[in-house]
DNA sequence: TCTGGGGTCCTAGGACCC
DNA sequence: TCTGGGGTCCTAGGACCC
C-alpha cells in the first residue's frame, strides 16, 4: 500500500497530490482574552455571551483547555458551566470553594477577536497562494506551490512548512494554532483536529485511508449526532466502516450528502481551496430571558432585529429579495416563515413591515427566541433599479439571479470583508 | 445537555410553465 | 380536461458547522 515513490510510471493514484493546510486556532476567543490580559495564561477561561446582565442565560462560546478539564464545553449554558466551574471572584469569597478550582468568565468581544484574526489572516495570505477563510478562527491554505511532499531527513518538507506557519502565528500574534496538512481539504480538517491544542498533524498522500480508518464516524466533517446515530444503526461506527460500506445503501439512506460523506471517509475530496464567496444570507436573532406571549415585546424585538439586519446589509452593499423570520417556541420548536419580493431591495422599513407581518402568524404564542433574516442577496455595484431598461445589458453584470449558487464568480469576487 | 448567535447546504412538496 | 414529462421557483424544515 505504501508506495515508495519509485512505483510504476503512470501509477494512477495521487498523480499530483496537492498540499492543503487547515489552520485552526485553539480556543480562539479565550486565547484573545489572554492576549490582552496575560494574567489569564494558564488559568481556566470561559468566554460566553448573553449572561452579563443579571441571570446567566447565555451559552459558552469558548472554554480554555483548563476549563474543559472541569467539563465546561462550547454551547453549554453558562449556568451549567458555573456549576462545574465557579467564578474566581465568587470562589475567593466562599469558604466552601477552592479558588484553585474556579475560572475567569469574560463576555464575547467579537470586534477585538476580528482584529486579532486580521493579523493572523495576513500571515496566512503571505504563506499561501490560495486561502479560504472559513470563520474568524479557521482557514484552509493551498500551499502546493510553496512546499513539497518530498521526504527529507525522515520528514515531509510540508511538515516543516506548516510548522513555520504555526510559529509565525505564535511569534507575531501570540496565539496558539493547530495545523493539519493533507492532500485534501477534508483530511486536512480532520488532521488539524487530531492533536489539539497546539497540534501539527501531517497526513501524507498515501496515508489518508489509514489515518481515517480508526476514527469514529463523527470525526468526518459533516457527520453530526443525527447522522452518527443513523450510521450506527447500520453498523457503521468508524470512518473505516463508512469507507467500507455499500455506497448504494449509504446513498439511499442519506442522499447526496451520504455520497459526500462516504467519499470523504475514503479520502476522496477534490474540492479546490477557493476564497470564500459573498454571503448568501444575513440574519440576526435574539432570545428572550424567558418565553413570552407579549405581542408588543415580540413586535419590538422583531423591529429591532429587522433594523439591525437591514443596516448590516446596507453596510455590505447587499440587496435582498427575500425577508424571513424565525420563531422558537417552547420547548424548542423552530419555525421559519419567509416571503419573496418581486425584485431586490434595500429597504429597512420594508424589512420591518414584512417581518412584522410574518410574525402575525404566531399571535398569542409563547416565543422564546426570534430572528430576522434576509436572503436571495445581490451585491449591486451597478444600477439595480433599472427594471425598465431591458435594452442591452452591461457585460459586467455578473449576477443573473441565481448565480449565487455557482460559488465561483472569481472574476468579480474580491471577497467582501469590510 | 433544557438550548446563544450566525451561517451553509440539502430535501421535499406545491405552484406554475412549456 | 382525467392526464405525460421536464424544469424552475418558492417555502418550510432539518442537519450541520463554528
Amino acid at each position: 500500500m505504501v508506495d515508495e515513490g519509485g512505483t510504476l510510471p503512470g501509477a494512477d493514484d495521487d498523480a499530483d497530490p496537492r498540499i492543503v493546510c487547515h489552520v485552526d486556532m485553539d480556543c480562539f476567543y479565550a486565547s484573545c482574552e489572554r492576549l490582552r490580559e496575560p494574567e489569564l495564561r494558564g488559568e481556566a477561561v470561559v468566554v460566553g455571551m448573553g449572561y452579563e446582565s443579571g441571570e446567566p442565560h447565555g451559552a459558552v462560546a469558548t472554554a480554555s483547555y483548563e476549563a474543559r478539564a472541569y467539563g465546561v464545553e462550547s454551547a453549554q449554558p453558562v449556568s451549567q458551566a458555573l456549576e462545574l466551574l465557579p467564578r474566581k471572584a465568587v470562589a475567593r469569597e466562599d469558604p466552601d470553594l477552592d479558588p484553585a478550582d474556579a475560572g475567569h468568565y469574560r463576555p464575547v468581544d467579537l470586534e477585538y477577536y476580528r482584529e486579532v484574526a486580521g493579523e493572523i489572516k495576513a500571515i496566512l495570505h503571505e504563506c499561501a497562494d490560495r486561502v479560504r477563510e472559513v470563520s474568524v478562527d479557521e482557514a484552509y491554505l493551498d500551499v502546493t506551490e510553496r512546499t513539497a511532499w518530498e521526504v527529507v531527513d525522515g520528514r515531509p518538507l510540508a511538515e516543516g512548512y506548516a510548522r513555520h506557519i504555526k510559529e509565525r502565528i505564535a511569534r507575531e500574534v501570540g496565539v496558539p494554532a493547530s495545523v493539519g496538512v493533507a492532500p485534501t481539504m477534508s483530511a486536512a480538517k480532520v488532521a488539524s483536529d487530531h492533536d489539539k491544542p497546539d497540534g501539527l498533524v501531517v497526513v501524507e498522500p498515501g496515508g489518508v485511508r489509514d489515518f481515517f480508518d480508526p476514527l469514529p464516524v463523527e470525526a468526518v466533517h459533516g457527520v453530526g449526532p443525527v447522522t452518527a446515530r443513523k450510521l450506527g444503526e447500520m453498523g457503521v461506527e468508524t470512518a473505516g466502516d463508512l469507507a467500507a460500506a455499500d455506497p448504494t445503501a449509504i446513498r439511499e439512506r442519506f442522499g447526496e450528502r451520504g455520497r459526500t460523506l462516504y467519499d470523504r471517509a475514503r479520502g476522496n475530496d477534490d474540492r479546490a481551496v477557493t476564497p470564500t464567496g459573498r454571503p448568501k444570507s444575513l440574519s440576526r436573532e435574539s432570545a428572550f430571558t424567558e418565553a413570552t406571549a407579549d405581542a408588543g415585546r415580540q413586535r419590538e424585538t422583531v423591529a429591532g432585529l429587522a433594523a439591525d439586519v437591514a443596516e448590516r446589509a446596507e453596510g455590505k452593499g447587499a440587496l435582498y429579495r427575500t425577508i424571513g423570520i424565525k420563531a422558537v417556541t417552547p420547548p424548542y420548536d423552530v419555525y421559519t416563515r419567509e416571503r419573496s419580493l418581486p425584485g431586490p431591495v434595500a429597504d429597512a422599513d420594508l424589512v420591518r413591515e414584512v417581518a412584522g407581518d410574518l410574525l402575525a402568524e404566531f399571535a398569542g404564542d409563547e416565543i422564546r427566541k426570534l430572528g430576522v433574516r434576509v436572503s436571495n442577496l445581490q451585491f449591486g455595484a451597478a444600477e439595480q433599479a433599472r427594471l425598465d431598461g431591458w435594452d442591452d445589458d452591461e457585460a459586467v453584470e455578473p449576477t443573473p439571479d441565481r448565480s449565487t449558487t455557482d460559488g465561483q464568480s472569481s472574476l468579480t469576487d474580491f471577497d467582501g470583508r469590510e
